[in-house]
DNA sequence: TTTTAGCACTCGCACGCTTGGAGTGCTAAA
DNA sequence: TTTAGCACTCCAAGCGTGCGAGTGCTAAAA
């Protein structure tokens, strides 16, 4: 039960791969001649036999196939495909892709969820990179009419939010300018405690300004993430298991409620460091309503500045050949894009 | 064949209203015990066969009940939902939400997304608000590490884009902000063709930054609308048309993919008003991969400034009842929002 | 003239039965 | 240790049947 003979390990591998690409439970026979294996059914079934009673195997019912249990994919996932990589014409294709779209942040996500949705032919997910502790870097007051103004507030890291004010009486560009040049002097590259127990000394607009950052700072360090782009949830939506299945539909529903994904995401955060990809099968009994997915999920980023973290999501079927390289790959690209275009700190 | 009578009117509408919610072909016994009507079942039989002929109804086979057509539920529409108003009671609820959340746009936009799918128990999209003709309004440029820049480009109606450039070599914050505030003065408020045809006479810098500004500035407006907001894919999965059928799943990824969105948005932009709501039944004859849907479309904003539109997307078997209402208030509502959040042309 | 009761007819659907085939475990021979 | 053979299991697909909901038509009632 310990360890597989190197003919177990073989078998195992082929009755994931043949599930995986077929969705039937694979039968002896059947095996046999998909894969051109010199042995004959009996050998197959003795080993069978055997997998399935070391766990990794399972039958739906007596004279049905063989279908990997959770225990069978992670044996797959361990030592078949964990190490394995992108081929380099696929690496090149997606890093010109990249080449192409550096404008902006924004059309990372996107393409980036896309590639991951593409190349895995299941559901990908994807936030915006963010930084745990907010520094700020920059404040822009852009007056408009009559008393609304547009606060454009960057952080160190790169993170840009905007709002509109509502002051309590007209104020003109220049005075909004003065104040958020004094601001910026001030608060350079400070975090969100240092700027709490600074006291200005500034005037009762500069003290407001100062609230409304700091409100804003607190928001985006509530969220674990920043924004969650998904897409490819039509591939996922085609898969046999979820034509019909209920909780199929339950996982998708938790997919777009996104409290799913703040949960995973603070797993992956805390668990692995940058770079390590995380495989989660089947729910693993933590989540319930995973019980028929898997997750393979990675962060990105620089810790401690700006990070994020990318997945895919799918049926316990997925392919994880294609998958774990993809997603391993994807998180060093987007390491390497955020390191190059970090707004960085000056201090 | 022209008009119906005023019972032909009632049953008609019973029958689609009974078919909304239970989604099985209404029969004519079935539908006067639910209905506590007083005629006989042979009676409603003469005047489902009336709006048989009529081409409102139609029979999945002889015996069995009747489901209304497209033109059906186009007369239930336009004569018995078009009109009806949200109560009073929701119109409060949703407006106190907006009121809680009215710091920045993105979180209205999930917000009206979350109301409308929720309200109309469909799935939901808007746009964010967008300007068909961009008009600069400010410029910001700060200095990050090395030679990288952060760019803020603030239209006129309060559309910000931000990009990170690469120049040639570093330009001091100094630099940048004369440059800004340069570009700032000869720039605001003018169009993309103005700024076209201006000949800066400043330096290469200033030249360079330009030139990324029309870039972006004609971006902006080859995109017919801003970013896609979705929600309530689940709603529309559950329904039981979904649960199998092959071109629900065709309309889903149209749905995902987002280019049946720029052609229904673009489609609404030229046929419509603002507040008019356009209701689009069945694909009708125009869209192949909506046929079992339905879509409820209107604009929101300022015309000429800043508009955008929301709808609602479904089951041919949707609640109009509850979705037309709820989306011309919606489009009011943000109507209202847009107007007295808009970024001002002070010129 | 309009409505209604009655009736014969249609037809999808759920149910039960049968059958075929893919798959298994076991045993005995190679 | 592997393989051929065999008896056994059991799902899935096909088929017939009866039920019931629904219809249209006709003739009587209002």
């Amino acid at each position: 039960m310990d360890e597989l003979t190197e003919r177990q390990k073989l078998i195992l591998s082929l009755v994931v791969r043949d599930y995986i690409e077929t969705a039937q439970p694979v039968g002896s026979k059947n095996l046999i001649e998909r894969c051109k294996l010199k042995m004959s059914s009996a050998t197959i079934r003795n080993e069978m036999a055997a997998l399935t009673e070391a766990g990794y195997l399972r039958q739906p019912h007596t004279s049905a196939g063989r279908v990997p249990t959770e225990e069978g994919y992670r044996y797959f996932v361990t030592h078949f495909v964990y190490q394995t990589d992108l081929p380099d014409a696929t690496r090149n294709t997606i890093s010109h892709q990249f080449y192409q779209a550096r404008q902006d942040v924004e059309q990372w996500m996107h393409l980036a969820a896309s590639i991951l949705a593409h190349q895995s032919r299941a559901a990908s997910l994807i936030t915006a990179p963010h930084t745990e502790r907010a520094r700020y870097k920059h404040l822009e007051l852009i007056s408009t009419q009559g008393r609304q103004v547009l606060m454009v507030l960057v952080l160190v890291g790169g993170e840009v939010s905007q709002q509109i004010l509502t002051l309590a009486e007209p104020v003109s560009q220049e005075q909004l300018s003065n104040a958020a040049n004094r601001l910026n002097e001030v608060c350079q590259s400070r975090t969100t405690e240092e700027l709490a127990s600074l006291n200005p000394s500034g005037d009762a607009l500069e003290k407001d300004i100062l609230t409304l950052v700091l409100q804003d700072m607190n928001r985006g360090e509530q969220r674990a993430s920043g924004e969650i782009y998904l897409d490819g949830l039509t591939n996922v939506l085609s898969e046999p298991e979820f034509i019909e299945s209920d909780d199929a539909r339950r996982a998708i529903r938790l997919f777009e409620e996104r409290t799913l994904l703040q949960d995973l995401l603070a797993r992956t955060m805390v668990n692995s460091h940058v770079g390590g990809v995380q495989v989660l099968i089947g729910g693993e009994g933590e989540w319930q309503e995973l019980r028929q997915c898997s997750v393979v999920l990675a962060r990105y980023g620089i810790p401690g500045a700006a990070t994020g973290a990318l997945g895919v999501f799918g049926p316990m079927r997925m392919s994880y050949a294609r998958t774990i390289p993809t997603v391993r790959f994807m998180a060093d690209l987007l390491s390497g894009l955020v390191s190059e275009t970090m707004v960085g700190d000056e201090s």
